[in-house]
DNA sequence: TCAAACCGGACGGATCTCGTCCGGTATCCT
DNA sequence: AGGATACCGGACGAGATCCGTCCGGTTTGA
């Protein structure tokens, strides 16, 4: 019952990808030294941004990622569901394959109402929601020299 | 993203309990056989249940499990909680060690909300609503024969 | 032609999942 | 007292998934 690091690696580089002028060509070193996330797993998550129509890749000199919308029109639940699949409670409710368990599955029901609950919440996020309110990381241990300690809570 | 076998082999095991007359003890061989459940398996979740004051367990012979309360004081998210620990979508959001990416992390909040949402659906069921819906698949294929082809789902 | 940058598959260690097994202990029955 | 019964609890283990890394291949720009 957790998100994956990729899908959250994704959503972070996303993000950043997100601050900069919309149509911007980065490359995955850039993104990944600004969000700090290892270089190349951020870019195998990215190829599957890319697959899924999220994200425009350009190969050879010159070439990155950039977003292929707007970040407006790109919501949370399309990312998620990019890199880690359908979200899924169950086997049972990805595709309707019927539950093993019985014909009418109370804990099936209970769990697609769930997952749907979470599924509504992050289709009303999008990556600009995302990308506004983020502060990367690597900047605030900038601004903060490398004390590694506990992090006070900014901005409720 | 996928609730474990053990959360769902523990609400069934505590359906198959909750259906009959309360503080009946109830070995689990009963239950699992009820359920189609491998049995050690579910002698060893019954037994996180037990810990967690959810069912009372009896040793020796005569033994078993039985509710320590009604089935509608029980909710679905205790149940899966107890089996497989506090719900968090990630670290952060168990105990609140802070979030690792940034001081106002906004996946961080997404996930807090959509975390939320799951936790007040599996707190609005109990299991007196689980069981009074389920009907154990044993007996329905009793009823059929030994027919393991496609289930017609039945009651919508 | 060369270097830059993504593509995509293989690999590998660590962790988690899904159980099983077995000796220990508590309880009941005779 | 002595068994038989049933849960307790820890160890074990095969398999899957997670979290990446690596490297050869391909595309592109200079």
């Amino acid at each position: 019952m957790q998100i994956t690091r990729a899908a959250e690696y994704g959503v972070l580089g996303l993000t950043a990808l997100a601050r900069r002028p919309l149509g911007e060509v980065v490359m995955v070193d850039v993104l990944c030294a600004e969000e700090e996330i290892p270089r190349s797993f951020l870019g195998k998550i990215f190829q599957n941004l890319a697959k899924a129509g999220i994200v425009k890749s350009a190969r050879g000199s010159g070439g990155g990622f950039s977003l292929s919308r707007l970040p407006g029109q790109i919501t949370a639940l399309e990312i998620i569901e990019a890199i880690e699949g359908p979200i899924a409670f169950q086997r049972c409710l990805d595709e309707d394959l019927g539950c093993e368990h019985s014909g009418g599955c109370a804990l099936c029901s209970l769990l697609a109402v769930a997952q749907n609950r979470v599924k509504e919440v992050f289709h009303a996020t999008t990556l600009s929601d995302l990308a506004g309110r983020h502060i990367p990381n690597s900047a605030v241990t900038r601004a903060r020299g490398k004390s590694r300690g506990k992090i006070p809570l900014a901005a409720a």
